[in-house]
This record gives structure tokens, sequence and C-alpha cells, in this order.
DNA sequence: ATCAGTTAGATTGTATACAATTTAATTTAG
DNA sequence: CTAAATTAAATTGTATACAATCTAACTGAT
């Protein structure tokens, strides 16, 4: 395991890859399931967060997806145009944008509800693998919350 | 677990978004690393089979990466551009391309050494978790394989 | 109260990704 | 052998991502 070993250079041995492939290919596979809802994976997360908290600042929603503004502004002004959210300034903070569900766009979750199961076909994981794997992303994640201050 | 389960459409319940969050937050850290390379993450992974393969055809170089001519012919044009690469059709068979490693790509190679080790440091996972999360994703990756043709 | 510093979004520019289509080369079926 | 089918890249169009910058709104220290 030395720190200059030239195998930790070839593509077999690194985490990062498996790890981005994977992320990738498991997106591709939503997007037969998302079509027929008219949602990108981006999007369809991002409704994932509006079906539950109603509504939520652009901000607040980055930190959620880990996505910034640069991300996030055109893809909600889709979202709006598609007539399933609505964008207003705060009254409170006028730098803040609210973003809310709209009707349609909470109707849209029982078109939604069959999507994960579909998901959970592709992954030819047994149920405690699945629960293994997510703990271990989940405290890779933490680990990023606790990074040093840049 | 319930196949409409409304509660599975709750993002802490997926298994996919931690997966894509984390990889594409680790791309990120490696960008300062890459900066001084002159790679990006795409190109990275892209030259590390190079440094394996030392020629590979744009299809099975795909194949490695999960990745498309879409993808792939721009970003091998500009690896071309920068020296590290060259682009020459096969002479078996006109329609492949077979990239090829210049030695100015391969003396990057060495600069690239510490690289794995300095995005090790940003993974706060023990040894055996890793080899744990390398072996889980590799299991998916291999299930991808064996999907029936669509 | 004022202005320097901070903050939230929006914008700009570059680089992926990928579906769908196109083009040219090769293979195959009749 | 030759037309049809297949294959490998390239191209086109849409949608992320994210760094860097910009603008407007707020905060805080004096």
């Amino acid at each position: 395991m030395n720190e200059k070993d030239p195998d930790q250079l070839k593509l077999e041995n690194q985490l990062c890859f498996p790890l981005y492939a994977c992320a990738k290919e498991i997106v591709r596979r939503y997007k037969p399931y998302l079509d027929r809802i008219d949602l990108t994976y981006t999007q369809y997360i991002t409704m994932m967060v509006l079906w539950e908290e109603r509504n939520i600042t652009v901000k607040a929603l980055g930190e959620r997806l880990y996505l910034d503004s640069g991300t996030l502004t055109p893809l909600l002004k889709k979202l709006e145009g598609k007539g399933y959210i609505t964008r207003e300034r705060s009254k409170e903070d006028e730098r803040s944008l609210i973003v809310s569900v709209t009707e349609t766009g909470d109707e849209l979750k029982s078109s939604a509800a069959d999507i994960p199961f579909g998901i959970g076909k592709c992954v030819a994981l047994e149920p405690q693998e699945a629960v293994q794997l997510y703990t271990l992303l989940h405290k890779i994640l933490n680990g990023f919350e606790n990074e040093p201050e840049k």
C-alpha cells in the first residue's frame, strides 16, 4: 500500500471509478421510468425533496442535493415551466428564493410511486447488501460534511 | 417493503441518491489534484486505461469506462490537442479508431502518482470498509453486464 | 446610520453525458 | 457476388455539473 505504488493508477484498483460508473449507469436506467412522467433524474430528486418539504429555499435544496445554483437555477426554471413548482422571493429575505410544489407537481408523486421498485430490480444486491452499501455511502457523505473549511 | 410504499419516494430512503451524490462529490475533490496535470476526471480515467493498455479502440475504451462515442469523441480530441494521445484509424478495419498514448502522455503518469493517495484521505472509510464498498459496487456493475439485451 | 463584508441566486463558460441520427466500412444472407 | 443488415465513430441536441464572477440584499461593527 505504498503512496507511490504505480498499481494505484490502474482503473481496476480505483474505488472512485466503480462509484462513478455505478451512479451513472443506475441513473441511466431511471430514464425509461422517468420519461413517462417527463422528468430527468435531477429533476426527480428535486421533486422528491419537494414532495416531502412542500417548500424550500434554493440554498437548502442545494445542501440536500449537493448541487449549486448554477445547476439548480436552470433546472428549477424548467420545472416551473412544466407547472410542477412555483418560484418566489422570500418576504423576509429578498435574497432567498422559495420553491414550492404545485398541485400538478404533487399529483406527479402517485405516478412515480412504482419507480423505486422498478429500479430496485436492476440492482443485483441482496437486501442486506443494499443496507451495507447505503451505510458505507452515508459514512463517506458524512465525512464530507466534517471537512475543514477551505 | 410494499411496492407502493410512499416512503420509498423519500430522498433519504433512496440507494441511488447517495451513490450519485458520493460519486459527484468525490470527483469534485479530484479537481485540485487534476488541475495540476491539466486533466478533468473523465480525461484522467481515460489516461489511466491508456497507461495500462498503451493503445485501444474507442469502442473498447467505451466499454471499459461505460461511455459512448458521444462523450469520448470530443474528449479524445481534447487529449489529442494536449498531445497526450494520438488517434488513427485501424488498418484492418477502417471503422475503428485506435487511440494510443504518446510519450508526453506517458510522462504524465508519474505526475499523477500521488493522486490516489490524496483522494484516499478525503474518503472517511476504514480499509476493510473500502474493500466492502468496492465489492458491492462491482457486484452491481457485474449485474449490469448480465442484463437482457434490450 | 453607514459602509465593509457576507450571503443567496443568477449568469457565464467549459466539460461532460447520453439518446438519436448520420455516415462510412464491413459482414452476411440469399 | 450483391443488397441488406450490422457496426464503429461522429454529429446533433438537450440537460446536467461546477468554478468563477456578478448583482442585489442583508448584517454587523463602529
